[in-house]
DNA sequence: GCTGACTTTGAACGATGTTCAAAATATGTC
DNA sequence: GACATATTTTGAACATCGTTCAAAGTCAGC
């Protein structure tokens, strides 16, 4: 005998499976509350006793977007120890995450298109889980520049992971003329080794 | 006697002065149909007569932004003559982007959050505007690196520009915790002075 | 003033997310 | 097993969108 919870958590898994897909194919704007009830076999009402609302079910997706963009980070950048070590982490990190917008273009966009509905405020879950995302910048930073205060390095982190995003966002931006991927990383390598010798070389 | 034609055209301003009313206000989300129809007092089927659809009301907006975003980056660089001129011109035209951003933060966002309905794309004047742009860039550029090809450039000052963005809408984004406006203006100045400084000492 | 072309209107259409009374199903009791 | 009660599922209905279009209104020329 399976519980009602279990069924309902395993209909739950394949509600988000349904939803990452659509969005993966078809964009943020391709979710359909009653695609995904055909999708998975139950009635347009059922959605709501899995999920809140579609923005829950946008969040649950997001948070897998996130754990696998973590993987792929890790993947990426064994621990430094070295400056140079850490410089080449950085960048490593840095092209990972070019590599991943790239390859999961819809999901990832996703994590920074979606607002939630008025009135709704983001749960602190899913804000802690974004957070966990700068430690693959701050273990190399800690590296770089042991000197600085540890609220300067999460300063200068988040301005090191911001500028990399703008240049994926706008480097895989379709509104604009594309630039080839080699270029993209080339770039995106230019901008990290520059920033780190900056950072290594400063007072 | 005023044309049907001038009328259109007076009536058509009105209706862009409404929907930049409310995306200011209310972001792109909160631009209703019905409601710019009450506001410049026409019927709802009216406002076809005026724009094609929203996406086209969407644009002209986003023109205006431009425009005055352009406006605003002009008047924060005088033309550079020297390379510390050109450094200093390049961190004025960050921080006024920034400053832009954040004084017309709802606006501003939409430039990039707008994705055409499926199967439209965007005009072809509107992509030239965003090109545009780039002559903020571009100039300064051209003097602390004259020896590198314009193609060169043309792909630095971009990788520049997205950097800087990036910075600014991570920054301004409330989904994370709000960097103040102070912090925020140092890091986009000691990014800019970064790059410039390895820009002119590099090979 | 009459005719014909043009313009404006707003009800209607097709989507969409969400709700909720009713039907269906499961669970507990004797 | 039969019955009663609690729980779950259902899908029609609702509120809101952007968009359309036949019909009503307006205007220009003669």
């Amino acid at each position: 005998m399976t519980t009602t919870a279990a069924r309902r958590e395993r209909q739950r898994e394949q509600l988000i499976d349904a939803a990452e897909r659509a969005i993966a194919a078809k964009g943020l704007a391709g979710l359909k509350a009653r695609e995904l009830a055909q999708e998975i076999g139950c009635s347009l009402g059922a959605i709501y006793n899995l999920v809140a609302d579609m923005d829950e079910l946008v969040l649950r997706v997001g948070s897998r977007t996130l754990a696998r963009l973590d993987a792929a980070l890790s993947a990426a950048s064994p621990p430094a120890s070295s400056q140079e070590q850490a410089t080449d982490a950085l960048v490593a990190v840095a092209l990972a995450y070019c590599a991943f917008a790239r390859d999961n273009l819809q999901l990832w966009r996703m994590l920074f298109e979606h607002r939630m509905a008025e009135g709704s405020v983001v749960p602190d879950w899913a804000v802690s889980e974004q957070m966990t995302m700068f430690r693959h910048i701050l273990q190399p930073l800690g590296i770089l520049v042991p000197e600085r205060s540890e609220e300067d390095r999460n300063l200068l982190g988040r301005t090191l992971f911001s500028a990399v995003h703008g240049v994926v966002a706008i480097g895989l931006e379709e509104k604009l003329i594309a630039v080839p991927r080699r270029e993209l990383d080339r770039q995106i390598e230019g901008l990290v080794r520059l920033a780190c010798r900056g950072l290594a070389t400063d007072p």
